[in-house]
DNA sequence: GCTAAAAGCTAGTGGAATTAGCCAACCGAG
DNA sequence: CTCGGTTGGCTAATTCCACTAGCTTTTAGC
């Protein structure tokens, strides 16, 4: 009976990479039991429950999207670091779609959940890039908003093959950044008494 | 042993009142027959199971989704229409987040799939809409697949409550329609080389 | 080497989806 | 009105999965 070397560490890692395989909707002990050469009650000295699980997915996907799009950012400004940041958020969500459902399935648990410096990463990356087009600060959360559901949007909806194939993908990406590019640097007065 | 006067029609239709009520990760047979007054096994003389039953929740929500946003539409224009289908749309999810959720989740399963033509039925209303931007053809594919992630990201993050109450959702939802509008509107000669 | 904690295993338990097969309720034709 | 077939409900059983209990072996520290 050898040991197999687990931890809490490696047993999330390799949940992420199955959910990752086969969606997040299809984890299962057993499943990863397997694929950790072990049996599915020994995943429990790791883990509390699938449950646990999860949400240890969640909090690692939050923090690689965080660093991802950081990373992207790093150095860049203005429409730049828009399309750098987007796209390393796109190519994440691609290459990572079982994490990032995970990322969006959790609930927040407590304040001293991990998640949410995690999750706090990611909205103060957004948040630095738009400080690039001086807004004032009530638009800059609306732009906040904006962004993380466009980015949000197009992400589940690529990831679920909602997006027919007629015209490029990448180009209707390409074409929604600058859209959006534009639009921020216009700072209309009050966009919102407009009708 | 009277009879629950069940068909496929009625037990879809409690289905998806169930899971705007529970969530649709957390529909269960039982519960549904619970429900309806009935035991479990009941519900498979009018569904086949229960991938059968959210798809035909899903039908329905991509039905009554279409209806809504067409009625919201119908006798508008421009930003007008814009405002009141994306208004519909988010009402919409809201007030059925289960509905909406299965409607996401659901995968089309082949051509004569019914979830096929309720899908168009949204896209064709949005496609409508745009027309009056009067865009060429390719930037109105662009700007169809922005506004569905748009809308979709927007609500799905609500729904899960990923935004922070600090300011009012209501408002960072006008104000982005008016982004999108103005954006709209402005229509620049190249969009996609612009760097 | 000894001991105690950690990590693996086997053997359940309970809940949920699904199937089989029975029996009562309905419905149309005589 | 009744009779026979169909339909829709039921109970009972199966399977699969998350999870728990309790045992055993490895392993780390002394």
């Amino acid at each position: 009976m050898p040991r197999a070397g687990l931890g809490p560490a490696s047993v999330t890692g390799a949940g992420a990479a199955l959910v990752d395989e086969i969606g997040f909707e299809n984890l299962s002990m057993g499943l990863l039991a397997e694929r950790l050469g072990v049996k599915t009650p020994s995943l429990y000295k790791h883990v509390a429950s699938q449950a646990d699980l999860a949400h240890r997915i969640a909090v690692l996907a939050m923090t690689e999207l965080a660093d991802a799009i950081r990373d992207a950012t790093q150095g860049r400004s203005g429409k730049e670091a828009l399309v750098a940041g987007a796209h390393a958020m796109r190519t994440y969500v691609a290459e990572h779609p079982g994490r990032y459902a995970a990322g969006n399935a959790a609930i927040i648990t407590g304040p001293d959940d991990p998640l949410v410096p995690a999750i706090g990463r990611v909205l103060a990356s957004w948040t630095a890039m738009l400080h690039g087009y001086r807004l004032d600060r009530d638009q800059e959360i609306h732009a906040l908003r904006m962004l993380r559901s466009i980015l949000h949007g197009f992400s589940a909806l690529e990831t679920i093959g909602s997006f027919q194939i007629n015209t490029d993908i990448d180009d209707s990406f390409t074409w929604m950044l600058g859209f959006i590019d534009q639009g921020l640097k216009a700072k209309w007065p009050d966009l919102i008494s407009a009708h």
